[in-house]
DNA sequence: ATAGCGATTAGATAGATTTCTAATCATTCA
DNA sequence: TGAATGATTAGAAATCTATCTAATCGCTAT
């Protein structure tokens, strides 16, 4: 997202435009471009880093000069597909919530899920019930997770192997 | 191309890029929207504003909301489309160039082209040889005319034709 | 090597832009 | 009509950006 909204940034400025469209008709050299655009090379110089290091244009040196080439494949996006961000967060939001609303029944864990992905959400979410920086007893752990499910041993062993909780010695703590 | 530029410049900011997010999943208005951005209304009127004047978004009362609704069109533009200037001013010229080129030889029109836009072409050339507001006398003007065809008669009468010099008595000046 | 030329960088300045607060406007409902 | 609520505007502060000048860098060719 940051990248395409650097590219709209470069694109949105006259200056730039201008240069594209020079780049669009033939690949050029900096001096020659500050001159058809009444600039000073410095500023053209500034444009085409800028860009460049978008990959909105390309440079190669050729004898005395250096040579920017367009892009091209850049330009062939629409707008929609520039500003439109990737639900990926709330797609994987939204999978939670059906897995969640799937093995829980009225706040209890109907079964532990056999799928890695699956369980881990499940046990993030008893996971909920504990405090951070805190140390439980065994005891304490699985009462607490006996509020969900019988099998509270099943459950801590397997809140330890997801790296969700750490045991030292006697004490349980989140991780 | 004033209105693309605006366009981009538009696009091309973090906050109206959410704002159009949103509004992708549906109309909303300016204080939820302030609320999802943790903005005050007050920033996102400004951005909204900014937008329905250039037919982004489009805004309508309904109760005590004034609901903002995406104009979807203006989306499905590449950004190509966008930057690339109508080339129309240059092949103008171009075309000018090969015109002058083909009637022109040493300096000399060879003949008066019998197609309009040719002829103009070739008569704003000569008219070149004439000053702004300066009067002059026909004796005058046929001598310059002289200079790049032997028919002054006829290319003064064109002259007038076209628009580009006006008689007033005795005298002629350009337009 | 070194002189020359184009490209780049650094630093400064002027101008634009986003955001906020606070005040005002416009509409709805009692 | 008046009170409430959402929308808008005005004005100010902070940030960002494009551009310039002047100095420096990096090739090329003598």
């Amino acid at each position: 997202m940051e990248e395409k909204l650097q590219l709209l940034k470069l694109i949105a400025d006259e200056t730039r435009i201008e240069i594209l469209n020079i780049l669009m008709r033939e690949d050029s050299y900096v001096e020659k471009i500050a001159c058809e655009l009444s600039l000073t090379p410095a500023t053209i110089c500034y444009h085409l880093k800028k860009m460049e290091a978008a990959g909105v244009v390309n440079s190669a040196r050729s004898q005395f000069y250096i040579i920017y080439s367009l892009n091209k494949e850049i330009f062939s996006q629409t707008l929609g597909d520039i500003i439109k961000k990737d639900d990926t967060a709330n797609i994987d939001e939204k999978y939670k919530k059906e897995v969640l609303a799937h093995f829980f029944k009225y706040g209890k864990l109907t079964q532990i899920p056999t799928q890695r992905k699956k369980r881990e959400i499940v046990l993030a979410e008893i996971a909920k019930s504990f405090e951070k920086g805190v140390a439980y007893g065994e005891k304490e752990v699985n009462e607490i997770i006996h509020r969900f499910h019988e099998d509270h041993c099943t459950i801590r062993r397997e809140m330890i192997a997801a790296g969700i909780m750490e045991r030292e010695r006697e004490t349980y703590r989140l991780i």
